[in-house]
DNA sequence: TTGCCTTGTTAAACCGTTTCACCTCCCGGG
DNA sequence: CCCGGGAGGTGAAACGGTTTAACAAGGCAA
């Protein structure tokens, strides 16, 4: 039944060795799911509960408590007939006429500002394996990048009455606004990837510190003291403690961060020609650097393109470090060295979160739980020795 | 109330430009959503028709009439005063009970096989917006590039009472899988992106023959004449027509593709890995080549990623084609030329046949529409002149 | 024997809509 | 004056579950 769990602990590695059996087993599953379907279809109607209590000759009653396991205590004889004409029968209880009488929709709602962003779309495989487990399901209203959208997919996750609310709403005022439309539908919330204005939610964020940290010693112990860095856009909510990790461990390395060497992207999110520009104006400033740290991936993207389209070559010339670890990173020219932030565990961990804050939804609210977690850096191509 | 539609007109260049009064304009809306949320808690149980009814001095059965506008006409006193006092208290229609009573759930399934992979997610992107439209809503299911997760998607849509299914499921197997599921499950179908064992089904394809056309062409305008091609592995069924186009748009041309310059990726999706040591086996081979047509882009990012480590300039010494325009094609270094099978073009597609077979539902089966979308060659900067 | 507790099961209420049959005016035609 | 019929509206029956109060049947102590 729950082979989900099955492949799921089956190490990465071995996926493409079995697909061939694979192939078979799931042709065999499909098959039985076809003919008790048959079945089904063959009266014209739905098998409801109505349907297996009389064949297995109980009330209604008895086949809910006994699916449900909840009440009294039910025989084993009983559970065994229940089961058996649930099975031959092939019940599935309707979900919305369950959650209309139960008030649990056993969804949540799951915002993001742009499921197009790779960011986005990994934490969504996180929150998506973890929710799973816990017989939740996700609703995933997407902002398109649109902060307009913001009210029109509240609604939307308001009237599918969703049990809580994951939010991966980087930019900074989106944060806020998700806030107060919290504030409203009193559900409980967990925010990811926003520190600012979170007080009363739960959220789960990454170690900006710890991350840039990483990236600045190792560009340290490759030689570099020259080092350029291109801030992220002041609306996003990493922009400034990544900058300030930035500067204090240069300081503490004893590295002087020239200040024409320090650019910033303007607008509300990071953008790859913003990114190409600021770097082709750090080249022509004349200040030499001999690394470069970018405030995400995208903006590594921009600044080894820059790079590259002047001249200078990456790492030979010049290092290039960023961060996120996108997928994408793996596969640039030259791959990226960058800061890995885990999205697949963040949003993972974010429903973590939430399944507690479900849990414990009648014994009033827990205090928000903030959990921080560690990036690593991972070592590619972009970074070499400084030159000379 | 319908902003969506307003910001949707809005013309993108001016999104940035406007993002201080929207987000104003966003806060003013969330207010008012809150102070309407506010009355409703107070009465601590949600707002039902009921309450609207009363509050309107009119019976239930008129209130879902207005709000729902089916029925008989009403006249414009009864409609006002029924919208207001929908209004004043906040009313939000409980989804499940609705659908429970009029077997309508307004939601279809969307089977993608990762919602990680940038092909897709930009599908789900047209198809949300188009489905919007027209009021429905997606429920994902996301196969996260596991066969053996079909079984569990297609139940868990099922369960929800999805009303009809789009499928994005390139990977040929999954295909007829899915084929085989959807017989069980007597709902309208739309696949995108799988010509084979669609017979029965609504498709939307891209086409691959005049994507190849254009490459081809390109690239022999641009005077290359000895041509290596990486093929897409067998599993994939865009892998042979593409393929089949490169061969005969090359006859056409009078260009005769040698043998072993011809490979091929193994396995069940595309994989960088491969394209890397495919290139560099390319390469080795001795036999020259002053371009490369790859599968799509992520093979053509290896390829492109092994030349240079190589020491070949891309353009310069070899120019490199992919397939898809994904996001990640235009920040690549060198951007990337390849064929724009407009993903979100083809998900609206998708989504409008969708909603065409959801309206013509009663009147029994329409043909099988097929949908071909017409690709284009994205210049950029991975092709050039062939060299000497 | 009576009264009370325990155990298994059930009938009925309920969840919030939609939908259908029916009701009541009111008006115009015969 | 009667009647047909449309316009405007309503009450109540579904829809398919869950939950709860009540009931039937024993077991056991008084």
């Amino acid at each position: 039944m729950n082979n989900k769990q099955q492949t799921g602990d089956r190490p990465k590695g071995a996926r493409r060795a079995d697909s061939v059996e694979g192939h078979q087993a799931v042709l065999q599953a499909l098959m039985t799911t076809v003919s008790s379907n048959n079945q089904r279809r063959s009266s014209h109607r739905a098998v409801t509960i109505r349907d297996v209590a009389q064949a297995a000759g109980v009330s209604v009653a008895t086949v809910s408590m006994v699916l449900n396991g909840v009440g009294r205590r039910i025989p084993s004889t009983t559970h065994q007939l229940v089961h058996e004409a649930a099975e031959r029968l092939g019940y599935s209880p309707n979900l919305q006429a369950r959650s209309l009488r139960s008030k649990r929709t056993r969804s949540v709602g799951v915002l993001v500002f742009d499921i197009t962003d790779p960011y986005c779309s990994l934490m969504i495989r996180g929150v998506e394996n973890s929710l799973g487990e816990a017989g939740y399901m996700p609703v995933l209203a997407d902002l398109q990048n649109k902060p307009q959208r913001l009210q029109l997919c509240m609604q939307m996750l308001m009237e599918r009455r969703v049990e809580g609310l994951i939010a991966i709403a980087n930019p900074v005022h989106l944060g806020s606004e998700v806030s107060i439309a919290l504030e409203a539908f009193r559900i409980p919330a967990v925010m990811i990837g926003s520190e600012s204005s979170a007080d009363r939610f739960a959220s789960v964020v990454v170690d900006n510190r710890a991350g840039m940290q990483a990236a600045v010693e190792h560009l340290y112990h490759l030689g570099h003291r020259e080092i350029a860095v291109i801030k992220g856009p002041r609306a996003m909510s990493d922009s400034a403690p990544r900058w300030d990790a930035v500067r204090e461990c240069a300081r503490e390395k004893g590295i002087a961060i020239d200040r024409s060497l320090v650019v910033q992207i303007q607008g509300d999110n990071s953008s790859y020609e913003q990114g190409y520009q600021l770097t082709e104006q750090l080249l022509e400033c004349g200040r030499r650097f001999t690394a470069l740290i970018a405030f995400d991936d995208l903006t590594a993207f921009a600044a080894i393109g820059a790079l590259s389209r002047a001249g200078r070559r990456v790492p030979e010339d010049c290092s290039v470090v960023g961060f996120d670890d996108i997928p994408g990173a793996a596969y640039y020219n030259p791959p990226l060295t960058t800061v890995c932030q885990h999205m697949e565990e963040q949003g993972a961990c974010g429903a973590e979160i939430m399944r507690a804050l479900l849990l414990a939804r009648p014994g009033k609210t827990l205090p928000a739980r903030r959990e921080r977690v560690q990036p690593h850096l991972v070592v590619r191509q972009s970074t070499g020795p400084a030159p000379r």
